[in-house]
DNA sequence: GGCGTTCTCGACAACGTTGTCAAAAGACAA
DNA sequence: TTGTCTTTTGACAACGTTGTCGAGAACGCC
């Protein structure tokens, strides 16, 4: 910048003018910066302009997603990268991997380098860590999951609604052995959907079988095992409810092995990519992750615009989307 | 930091060297700081830092992506991420949406926050405006495209080879009429992977018919369309290649609604999730994004950390999966 | 022309940190 | 004890910006 300013013949604070759109400078000296920031080369620098700037802002947020190659943390990225280009907004972005050490990490990562906010897909259980960054001023809204001890923003899906949507819809369909495969427990999602199991198969007068529910399931391969233990059982079930995006792909590799695709009805939690091409395809209850995703990034920025009215709790509602695999008769 | 070395009776020069770990700080005045530091509830400020420190890194690098959400994208984003972090680095990712503009301005954003390290997957087709950039110390990899006139490292996939390869396969099973579906012309993989299925169809013997040639496919939609028309000839093709992940899904859509699926070959480039899943599978000719991503990766920290040897071209290959589409015989 | 008002511009300090260098304090040998 | 050497500590400037405020020029009005 002084370079600029010597080659101008103007002061820096001129330069600094001329760089930020600031009225009260004449045509004549403006065009002249304009042509020695070119001359020069000139890169603003931003970090040291929030450094000194009375907001102090680094417009910029950070988001702690469990996988940003997973499509739902993905789709969620993507829609407040929108929202957040919009306000000249950059976005940090990290995975997870559901491990608490590397979700504080991350944060810690985030906060030193000063963002304007965090949105945050939680794998830890104990928030109170945030406090010091809220009194800094730091905006925070928790997505996907709640947070714990903690009171900040949150936008959730309506997780037990939807399990329930799905099995009313086996139910409806002749089920009464559906058998139920979900996350680890510790996932306030996968409790939660696992409780809206537990209450709609008694809503429907039925019994749990708890042989037929397994928790702590991980990924595609661990799905895969469980469904494979499932049907070797001498009562199997004969629909399978899934609890999350890679078990319904696990199960429906499962199932196509064991020829059982046409016969046992499936329902999974999470849309997933091209579950409509399949034979038969996959009924979900799809989650609306670009509408979470949006909303957080518009309640964080509702924040940093001086909204300090209580927490709010949005829920996302989600959808069933019949495709034929729920559909299947016992 | 001045708080903290108030309470705890030093120099603000000490209470530096102790959050920055330096040696020389005795035992009984360390500890007095670390009590400070919690007591005042201190956070470090890493960009003030790096603006006074003298190799000025800010330990994020930036990325250039066609959608975070897009899975080739998004896996490339966390393989780089995994690299990332194992040195302190963040990363700042971004979406290109196949707009030069767009991808300029994610540019200016990132080096206005003075990134040390760029991973560009380009949109546009003149890089001369990175020319300052890397004068100003910034280490610079394409991946997946090369730039224009600008010299830098990158790291490719073997478009060319992939292609030619998918079309021996097809010919290897008995076709003759080939139907090349290829995105906008102007990227420039998708250049490389219709000139190799020029030069395949020539190696082989046989004549391109431009009609079975569609260039300029945007997405599933646009590769819906394509197909129908394809399909509507007098003279139809018995087998196709597309040229992307969104176009081979597009392709699949059309195929299984003329109920074509299981008469028509098809082989993809770039696999896709549950493609294995599907009847017939989809036979790809599969990339491989994470390998991708972390050579670029630890290309830009190699660079950082000081290699100044000639730029750098690496290919990765691609391999091809047989899942059944492709060896449907005419 | 005189006077007040507005507009344009620059000098200076400050943002939170670290590099430099010198002063103070210890350690050790004679 | 003294002198020398080493270790520990702090004062100060600087990184690249912008907020504050005051000086001077230009303008408008009587």
């Amino acid at each position: 910048m002084r370079e600029v300013a010597a080659a101008a013949r103007v002061s820096i604070k001129t330069v600094s003018r001329v760089v930020n759109g600031e009225p009260g400078v004449t045509r004549r000296l403006s065009e002249r910066v304009s042509a020695a920031v070119e001359k020069v080369g000139y890169r603003h620098n931003l970090t040291a302009s929030s450094l000194r700037r009375t907001d102090g802002r680094s417009a910029s947020v950070g988001v702690v997603l469990e996988d940003v190659a997973n499509p739902f943390s993905s789709a969620l990225h993507r829609s407040i990268e929108d929202v957040a280009v919009a306000r000249g907004v950059l976005v940090f972005a990290g995975s997870s991997d559901e491990d608490e050490n590397r979700e504080r990490e991350l944060i810690a990562a985030f906060t030193s380098r000063r963002v304007d906010g965090l949105i945050i897909l939680p794998a830890s259980h104990d928030h109170t860590y945030l406090l010091m960054e809220r009194r800094a001023g730091t905006a925070i809204v928790f997505v996907d999951r709640p947070p714990s001890f903690f009171d900040a923003d949150t936008v959730l899906a309506d997780n037990t609604e939807g399990v329930r949507r799905g099995i009313r819809h086996l139910v409806a369909h002749g089920h009464r052995r559906i058998g139920y495969l979900g996350d680890l427990h510790t996932i306030a999602t996968a409790a939660d959907r696992h409780r809206g199991f537990i209450e709609e198969v008694a809503a429907q007068g039925l019994e749990v079988d708890e042989r037929l529910v397994r928790l702590d399931v991980r990924g595609t391969e661990g799905a895969e095992a469980a469904v494979s233990e499932l049907f070797a059982m001498t009562e199997p079930p004969t629909a399978l409810f899934t609890g999350q995006n890679l078990i319904t792909i696990g199960a429906c590799r499962a199932l196509r092995r064991l020829k059982l695709h046409q016969r046992v009805a499936l329902v999974g939690f999470d849309d997933i990519l091209l579950a409509d091409l399949l034979e038969p395809g996959i009924t979900v209850i799809a989650q609306d992750p670009a509408a979470m995703g949006r909303i957080a990034a518009e309640l964080v920025f509702r924040r940093l615009d001086g909204d300090r009215s209580p927490s709010e709790h949005h829920v996302v509602p989600t959808t069933m989307i019949a495709r034929g695999s729920g559909e299947i008769r016992p």
